[in-house]
DNA sequence: CCGCATAGCCC
DNA sequence: GTACGGGCTATGCGGG
């Protein structure tokens, strides 16, 4: 139903107040960025019939189509109460997008969330697209998608008619220009199909034994929502002055590389290069072995690459992604992974470089006037994961005597300690010789041998390999320590099966630290900011330090497992310039910080 | 405009 | 006999 006037959506509202306590919420906006000027110009909603004789009544709210008759956009408040109300549920699909659009109109959401798209995640993490229509036509024998081009159609011709662009991307957000009653039925059709699969997924999930973690990872989407819009500072003027430079030494360099190779040619184009350098690979092992043979480009090359990267991929982008005030807002993918890792997109604040010199890009993540920057990371969580799997007495000593396990595989097999600690890696990943070979640039026969020793003094390693992947082919999927699965197709291989039972369960940890943390730090006025995997990052008032930093450390630590798990902290007034926080019988030092002049 | 290849950043 | 786990982005280039 359209609600195109106040009598209508008065008893809208008498419908949620007197109904179940939840809807379904879905909105329609002028574009896919709210942190940037994206705004909400409908709102379609269904509440549902708990008693399952009808699939509920669907409504849409038009405020800001550009035709057609809107609802005054203070009418939006009137749906405030019903949004900041705990005790209420929003189901939906993406949540999270739709939560900061509500709240970017000034209206705090502090429903419980229900996202469908995670319990489908959950449910099966192999999916080809989590869209809600492919998701629809799939299990629902649902016309949606018709429906949605049809739409799409009439949006294009409308553009057309008005002399617009008729871009496809651009259709989303000129969904608009058509008045109300051409998108409402749209719009309900979202909401109602968002329902179905609801009930859907939880059959599903009720079927698999994974209910119980929908209202788990509901939760985590309501930290990370709040992290997404938290944001992290920038420091726009060093952003500025860092880019104006990479620019300049670009242009320098590829003046040295012209000079050299006596014509104009694209340093960018890897066909040029190859051309000028006579190589089938233009990556960067081949350019190290090239300057080391005296090449006079290799090494030009080499610094200007790191240069464009830098530029292009980090300031430029910060530039353009930071609100107006000087924040960006990072996606914070819940489903962008097999494995339950988070991935992170516009910008990959995951993939910052924590190198020096060229790479200095931490540097202008800083913390916000009365405030410090402080990051816990877990020492080898992998590694002691793994070491609770597989109970080999070596791994259970070293950590429970906080020995250094690099420095003890080292030993026993007789390699350096940088050898043993690359090796420790590689072997959470499952590498066999040859990966190890490259990793560790000895030959094959060494490797093998290598890694023979290495199962020798860890049997437990090779035993958990077998038995993961035996797992795995046998019930095509493997539980995590916390019960969320990793499923495999009839075609899926399942050799990797030890490798995502320790990177998920990793995962798993910090997603259970993380919606811990975000009610530990309600209320006061520190922050979790960034999630890197092991790492976590915060913005702590300045003067409340040692509270929140041993609150998080306890948090980080609290596991039952057979090794300890151990968080360490560091703390600084930017993320690339962090000081260690020393633990004395469990009293953090807050050790002494320079604000930094450049 | 899109998909693929190559290169390069992270845990 | 085999086999390095999981991500994101920029750029060029050739297809349509």
């Amino acid at each position: 139903m359209l609600i195109d006037n106040d009598e209508k959506y008065l008893a809208m509202l008498d419908r949620l107040r007197t109904g179940p306590p939840l809807m379904v919420y879905d909105l329609e906006t002028s574009g896919l960025d709210p942190f940037r000027g994206d705004r909400l110009i409908g709102v379609a909603i269904l509440i549902p019939d708990m008693s399952g004789e009808t699939p509920g009544e669907t409504f849409y709210i038009p405020f800001r189509h550009l035709a057609g008759t809107n609802l005054p956009i203070d009418r939006l408040y009137w749906l405030a109460p019903f949004l900041a109300d705990p005790q209420r549920s929003l189901v939906g699909f993406n949540l999270k997008f739709d939560v900061h659009s509500t709240e970017i109109e000034r209206i705090p959401v502090f429903n419980r969330h229900m996202d469908v798209m995670l319990a489908a995640h959950l449910a099966n993490e192999n999916e080809l697209s989590f869209a809600l229509k492919h998701l629809g036509t799939k299990y629902l024998e649902s016309s949606a998608a018709d429906a949605e081009s049809e739409l799409m159609q009439k949006i294009k011709k409308k553009v057309k008619e008005l002399g617009g662009s008729t871009a496809s991307a651009k259709l989303k957000g000129e969904m608009r220009v058509l008045p109300p009653e051409h998108v409402a039925p749209y719009a309900e059709q979202d909401v109602y199909l968002t329902w179905q699969l609801a009930r859907f997924y939880q059959e599903v999930l009720t079927k698999q034994g994974l209910l119980h973690l929908w209202p788990e990872v509901n939760a985590y989407s309501e930290t990370i929502t709040a992290m997404e819009r938290r944001g992290v500072l920038i420091d726009p003027e060093r952003c500025k002055r860092n880019l104006e430079y990479a620019k300049q030494r670009q242009e320098e360099l590829y003046g040295q590389m012209r000079q050299i190779v006596g014509k104009d040619f694209n340093p960018n184009s890897v066909p040029q290069l190859r051309e000028i350098l006579k190589q089938k690979k233009t990556d960067r092992d081949t350019l190290i072995k090239l300057a080391q043979l005296k090449n006079p480009i290799a090494p030009l090359l080499l610094e200007y690459r790191a240069w464009v990267k830098v530029a292009g991929t980090y300031y430029e982008e910060f530039l353009k992604l930071m609100d107006d005030s000087y924040r960006i807002h990072p996606n914070l993918n819940l489903i962008g992974t097999i494995s339950s890792r988070l991935s992170c997109s516009r910008p990959n604040l995951q993939a910052l470089p924590r190198g020096t010199d060229v790479y200095r890009v931490r540097d202008l993540v800083i913390a916000p006037p009365g405030y410090v920057l402080v990051s816990f990371d877990w020492n080898q969580a992998e590694l002691r994961l793994l070491a609770h799997y597989t109970k080999d007495e070596f791994l259970l000593d070293a950590y429970r005597h906080q020995k250094d396990i690099h420095q003890e595989t080292a030993d026993r097999i007789g390699i350096t300690r940088t050898q043993a600690k690359r090796t420790n890696f590689s072997i959470v990943y499952g590498v066999g010789k040859i990966g190890l070979a490259e990793e560790l640039g000895i030959s094959v026969p060494e490797a093998a041998q290598l890694l023979e020793r290495y199962h020798a003094m860890l049997p437990g390693i090779r035993k958990l390999y077998s038995t993961s992947e035996q797992i795995a082919t046998r019930n095509r999927q493997i539980p995590m320590w916390t019960g969320r699965l990793r499923h495999y197709r009839e075609e899926d291989p399942t050799h990797r099966a030890m490798s995502h039972l320790i990177q998920g369960g990793v995962a798993e940890m910090a997603r259970i630290a993380l919606t811990k943390l975000h009610r530990r730090l309600e209320g006061t006025r520190a922050y979790q900011i960034l999630q890197i995997h092991d790492e976590i990052l915060f913005e702590v008032p300045i003067g409340q330090e040692i509270e929140i930093v041993k609150a998080i450390k306890a948090i980080m630590e609290d596991y039952p497992f057979d090794v300890p798990i151990v968080a360490e902290g560091k703390i600084g007034y930017s993320w690339g310039n962090m000081k260690p926080i020393d633990f004395r019988d469990g009293e953090p030092v807050i050790p002494k910080l320079e604000r930094e002049n450049v």
